[in-house]
RNA sequence: GGGCGAGUAGAUCAGCUGGAAGAUCGCGGCCUUCGCAAGGCCGAGGCCGUGGGUUCAAAUCCCACCUCGUCCA
């Protein structure tokens, strides 16, 4: 553990008169203006003073307070920046934005990009699920905040950000003392008491960094955490934080976090903080509620003890949360009011309901505008999840009203700070009116199912099944549960069910990446096809050769520079020659190796170093590929203007003959829809638009276009390269693309597949490759219309009929084929063999085995009847052989098997009728006679 | 990205240890009734998701694909 305290010790604590202290409740270190005071401020250590008390003269809301700690940042040389999505498609390892510091991770704390601004403020709308069941409850936890902040990036001496002047001014850089000074600041211009402010010694650590930080308290609430990272996971470090070892960073890092709602919730002092928050929205919710627990005079006295309560207790499970329920009525005793657990259990239960359908409407209201396609992977699943955790807590209050209607209480409030949700919301209603009509599917289609299984056996719901039930079918146990309850069953649920569902995911194999070998120390390849998009013969020389990460039987080849696109962004590589010494080396792959291209070449021969190499690229591939790359923006660019922007590129390949594209949407897009977005895709072809490719800094793209540039995917350089396709689309790309979206001359789009929930892939193809396939469906056609000797246009006419009369026909073989073999059973009748009074007919009658069943079923209808029947039809000889009820000591299965064998196959069935067949149908009177003697054997003597 | 489940009559689903494609509701006709509800009898309606494979024989077993549902990261 980190003994270090002199990493607290602030000048500033001993200037302003603050003395360290130790928590005599928990034994961390804090610091303090007040003499008196020895707890560390933080629950469980005291309970919330500010309930019904406020800590400031004035009441805010969001805005204001928002604005209040942004301006006074700004007017303390900070830049303020926009906020960025909640949704983090710039990170690889989470879904969702969980603190400022997000935004600037992995790219700006590893030091390959610079930050937009240095210092800088933002209040960044955040989302963090791990809490969500305590939301509502606790009266604390959000799903969805917005995290104020600010940040300073202290880029060491000669950095090279510092020469190329993108790192901020250095005489505005701070670490400890004044990121402490200014957080002191904010609060005192809200006027909160500065005795009751105590700052927390907490290091912290996460994401491979770690350092010293405080948690800033005041009347038992965290409001703050400034932390300051400046070291950095190291097995060999000598820094000790949390069981894992750490060494000093270059780069030391400010990164603060303000809690606006609790600063809202604290100026206001309401019972919980949804009532500051949103109280529109909670106004709305306990208006439907089916009986308004407010309405009780006492409520709110039970509510505010609750609250205090609550903060000093975890509520995340059920049975923490009874412990609370236990001790609440006590504290009301004091105040005179009687009350038990299960009392306020159910005075409560409907209220929290309320808070926990607003907080988490208001998440799905920034999850929604903000792009996310609810379904069943990824960040959409989470959207689902908080979809169906609402519609479950407003089916079981009572509360009768669309989500939508709930959302949009939030889009109104947060319009002017939020545009961009607002003109999401015609879209975001779409979604969440598709997702409740699934949601109330999936319930009844599993109703039937659990209602159905309790008719069977009440027994057999066991745990397992319960599982079963949610895990691949969604019903929720407790509802399954009701269901029983209504069938007169009871049912168990155990405490730990949802650590038992993922008991049995436990076992899932998690990929490993295969880690590439490091590329050698070689200077940057030069990728000529950037500058010059129309070369395909060049020279080179070579720099290295040997055996390359991606082919162990080729030879991988390193040249200075090169035309030779390596696979990328889902464009694959190019192929052509490289001629070495007069001898043409077949180029196979192409792929790149860290900052290096490497060709892949079929060759015996070694290139040596320094040797000079003329490359020459396969150009009908090339003009392919690239004509199917711009394609893909245009079919992007036609997407989105069709669908909405949540339409988001998850996937795509370009290919010479056919490319796809993926992109995400919430319900199947349908032919209409398809030619929509073929006709605008061949207008910007028709209008022959021109092509932009500009390199532009990372910072600078992301303010002018936003975060859509990062469609196919995030780069990790600082230097970002622009395709643009003015007032159409817009996109970050490394791949090769046309001049003019003219050259493309056509693009055809082919199909819409659904890949996965919420992700759809269109399929086309652009250029001659279009007309090609344009033509090669026509071929089909002709050849269907061929068939039917019709023109094209009567073919669907056609078709139709002729499947409806091959069925007509089909049906009436069928009855002439049973009507045929009764007949002749019949005219053979009078042929019957009689053994102890049973009719044996054993006959060959060449038909399909089913008519010989049916002739043998019919005969053997009336008692005392055997039938053996046997035919060859196709060259493939059957066997059956029917038994009537009555008929003792005849299996139908042995008989037949006996016939089966001589036919060198086998036989089976029920014991009054079977069949059986083999290769042998020349021996099929054999095989007849054989069952027929079986018989004989059976019923004689 | 992974796990689980499903696709059979217009609808909901049985059948899936291979051996004659079923039930219920709905639909059509007839009977009963003054009429309705209900009941009784008869009937129509199936590329058993698609394509391969195994087998004498596949709705059933195997493989691939298509469509849909669900849980988790």
């Amino acid at each position: 553990m980190m003994a270090q305290s002199d990493h607290y010790e602030l000048a500033f604590f001993e200037q302003n008169g603050f003395e360290r202290r130790i928590c005599t409740s928990c034994g961390s270190g804090f610091w303090t203006l007040d003499p008196q005071r020895d707890g560390c401020g933080d629950p469980p250590c005291q309970e919330y003073t500010f309930i019904g008390d406020p800590i400031t003269k004035d009441a805010y809301e969001l805005g204001p307070m928002r604005d209040r700690f942004l301006s006074y940042l700004e007017a303390s040389s900070h830049t303020k920046v926009r906020p960025q999505p909640v949704v983090a498609r710039w990170r690889e390892d989470i879904f969702l934005n969980i603190a400022s510091i997000s935004n600037y991770q992995p790219h700006v704390t590893s030091g390959i990009s610079p930050p937009p601004a240095n210092p800088l403020a933002v209040s960044q709308p955040c989302i963090r699920l791990d809490d969500v069941d305590s939301v509502g409850r606790s009266g604390r936890h959000l799903t969805m905040f917005e995290m104020m902040a600010h940040h300073c990036f202290n880029y060491p001496d000669g950095h090279p950000f510092l020469r190329k002047d993108t790192a901020g001014n250095p005489e505005d850089y701070y670490f400890k003392e004044r990121t402490v000074e200014l957080c002191q600041g904010f609060l005192d211009t809200l006027n909160i008491p500065e005795e009751s402010i105590t700052y927390k010694e907490n290091p912290w650590a996460g994401g491979g960094n770690a350092g010293p930080a405080f948690e800033v308290l005041t009347h038992g609430l965290e409001v703050a955490t400034l932390v300051f990272m400046q070291w950095e996971q190291d097995p060999a470090g000598d820094i000790n934080v949390k069981g894992d070892t750490y060494k000093e960073m270059d780069l030391t890092i400010v990164d603060t976090g303000y809690g606006l709602e609790r600063f809202v919730w604290a100026s206001q002092g309401t019972p919980t903080i949804y009532e500051s928050v949103f109280p529109e929205t909670i106004s709305l919710l306990v208006e439907e509620l089916d009986n308004d627990p407010r309405k009780d005079p006492k409520t709110s006295k039970i509510l505010a003890e609750h609250a205090k309560l609550s903060s000093i207790l975890d509520v995340d499970t059920g049975a923490k949360l009874n412990n609370l329920r236990k001790q609440v009525p006590d504290r009301l005793a004091e105040r005179g009011i009687d009350t038990t657990p299960s009392q306020l259990a159910e005075r409560l239960a409907p209220l929290e309901a309320a808070y926990a359908i607003a907080d988490h409407s208001r998440c799905l209201t920034f999850m929604l505008g903000d792009g996310i396609v609810p379904s069943n992977v990824r960040d959409g699943y989470l959207a689902r999840l908080l979809i169906r955790k609402s519609l479950r807590l407003m089916d079981e209050a009572g509360i009768d009203i669309d989500l939508y209607d709930v959302v949009e209480t939030h889009l109104e409030a947060l319009r002017d700070d939020y545009p961009h949700l607002w003109s999401a919301r015609d879209q975001a209603a779409d979604m969440l009116e598709l997702e409740t009509q699934r949601f109330q599917e999936t319930l009844t289609r599993g109703r039937r199912l659990v209602e159905r299984e309790l008719e069977e056996d009440t027994q057999s719901l066991n745990l397992d099944r319960l599982i079963d039930l949610y895990d691949s079918h969604g019903m929720p146990p407790e509802i399954v549960q009701n269901i029983a309850h209504d069938q007169g069953t009871t049912l168990e649920i155990p405490d730990d069910f949802y650590a038992r569902v993922s008991e049995r995911h436990d076992h899932e194999e998690i990929e490993e990446d295969t880690h590439r070998p490091d590329p050698p120390d070689l200077p940057d390849t030069e990728r000529m096809y950037y500058e010059d998009a129309t070369t395909k013969d060049f020279t080179a020389t070579a720099l290295w050769s040997g055996s390359g990460p991606d082919h162990d039987d080729l030879l991988g080849v390193v040249l200075d520079r090169t035309h030779f696109y390596p696979e990328g962004g889902g464009q694959p590589p190019d192929q052509g020659f490289l001629f070495v010494r007069e001898q043409a080396l077949p180029v196979e792959d192409v792929q790149t190796w860290g900052n290096l291209v490497v060709h892949y070449i079929d060759s015996e021969e070694e290139v040596k170093n320094g040797e000079r190499v003329r490359g020459q690229l396969d150009w009908g591939r090339r003009q392919a590929l690239t004509k199917n790359h711009t394609a893909t923006h245009l079919i992007g660019g036609a997407v989105r203007s069709v669908l909405g922007n949540h339409a988001w590129q998850t996937g795509a390949q370009k290919g010479t003959t056919r490319s796809r594209l993926d992109v995400t949407h919430y319900k199947r897009i349908d032919e209409e829809e398809l030619r929509e977005i073929e006709t605008l895709a061949n207008l910007m072809v028709l209008e022959g638009r021109t092509v932009e490719k500009t390199w532009l800094d990372r910072v600078d793209a992301e303010q002018k276009y936003g975060f859509r540039l990062y469609q196919g995917g995030i780069p990790d350089s600082d230097e970002i390269r622009i395709v643009r396709i003015p007032e159409y689309d817009v996109q970050a790309c490394g791949g090769t693309h046309v001049a003019n979206t003219g050259e493309l001359g056509l693009v055809k789009l082919f199909r819409s597949e659904r890949i996965q929930d919420g992700v759809e892939r269109v399929e086309f193809a652009a250029g001659l490759a279009a007309l090609r396939q344009i033509q090669s469906r026509e071929d089909l056609l002709q050849e269907a219309a061929g068939v039917f000797e019709v023109p094209l246009k009567d073919l669907p006419r056609t078709a139709r009929r002729f499947f409806d009369e091959w069925k007509e026909y089909r049906k009436e073989a069928q009855s002439l084929r049973e009507e045929l073999a009764r007949q002749k059973l019949a005219s053979f009748s009078d042929e019957a063999e009689e053994i102890d009074g049973v009719s044996l007919v054993s006959l060959r009658l060449d038909l399909e085995l089913d008519d010989l069943v049916s002739a043998a079923g019919e005969w053997t209808g009336k008692p005392g009847r055997v039938a053996v029947l046997g035919g060859v039809k196709d060259g493939s000889p059957g066997l059956v052989v029917a038994v009537s009820d009555e008929v003792e000591g005849v299996d139908a299965r042995e008989v037949v098997n006996e016939g089966g064998q001589v036919l060198g196959g086998g036989g089976g069935g029920s014991p009054l009728l079977a069949r059986a067949g083999g290769p042998n149908a020349d021996q099929i009177d054999e095989a007849i006679e054989a069952a027929s003697d079986r018989v004989r054997k059976a019923l004689g003597p």
